[in-house]
DNA sequence: CATGGATATGCATCTGAAAACATATCGAAA
DNA sequence: TTTCGATATGTTTTCAGATGCATATCCATG
């Protein structure tokens, strides 16, 4: 079958989002909130974390919240003070649930790149 | 291993979206603007397409116009005038973008879910 | 050749999420 | 016991995208 699609198929992008939420369809985690709770894993602190990707404090520090309000236990451990001003761990839960989600999300990815390929295939004559 | 996710393990939804998108980020075709576009087409009928789904005409005409100007070709036949006023309906191209992208949504979404299903038993204890 | 109803399009307004701003709190180390 | 820097949190401001409103345009049919 002719086709016009074929021109361009190599300026189509693809892009998606995968994410948790609650019953109500609040978004809990997703692809932003899962990797900054790795870097402030990595990073140890949540400061630190927000200013490599560019999130405000505020904002991100609501994030963690929330998350944590839905699992209602805490997937960080804060301290406060010191001559450091504080800092921040991931929970033995929080390794695993950040574990979990990467795997999750790479394999989707893998699956998505695959199907992506076959929908352009679709569109194209042969 | 033990851990607390188990308890609330049936109240975690799964939610994402996949949309086609420019060189630049900008969205293209997703979700929302790929049943509108098979629901214009089984309407013949823009106006009619958008008070099923709830969305405001002006908004969705100006989707229509963005994915056009993407695809550089018509993905409407768009008709005005007449006792009916008018009307609009898929061009061939139209059908076969439309039919590409349900196919290609449907396959990720299945294997979406079976992920999901992967990551739940991750995060549980057994 | 007048009419009606849908397409086509500019423009003002609303809105909720993100950013920006401000300030309080904590506590190990010097 | 003072200090310093990160955590903690309320308040205000911004702004892009959605909504709403208005109006022009088209033409098969009666």
């Amino acid at each position: 079958m002719e086709t016009k699609f074929k021109p361009g198929l190599e300026q189509i992008k693809l892009d998606y989002k995968i994410w948790l939420a609650d019953k109500d369809g609040n978004g809990i985690l997703g692809d932003g909130k899962w990797k900054m709770l790795k870097l402030i894993g990595e990073k140890g602190s949540l400061k630190a974390a927000c200013e490599e990707l560019g999130y405000t404090y505020r904002r991100t520090w609501g994030n963690i919240k929330k998350i944590e309000d839905f699992f209602g236990f805490p997937l960080l451990e804060k301290h406060r003070g010191g001559a450091e001003g504080g800092s921040m761990a991931l929970t033995e839960e929080g390794k695993l649930l950040v574990k979990a989600f990467e795997k999750f999300h790479s394999n989707a990815d893998t699956l998505i790149q695959k199907g992506f390929r076959e929908f352009l295939d679709d569109i194209s004559n042969k």
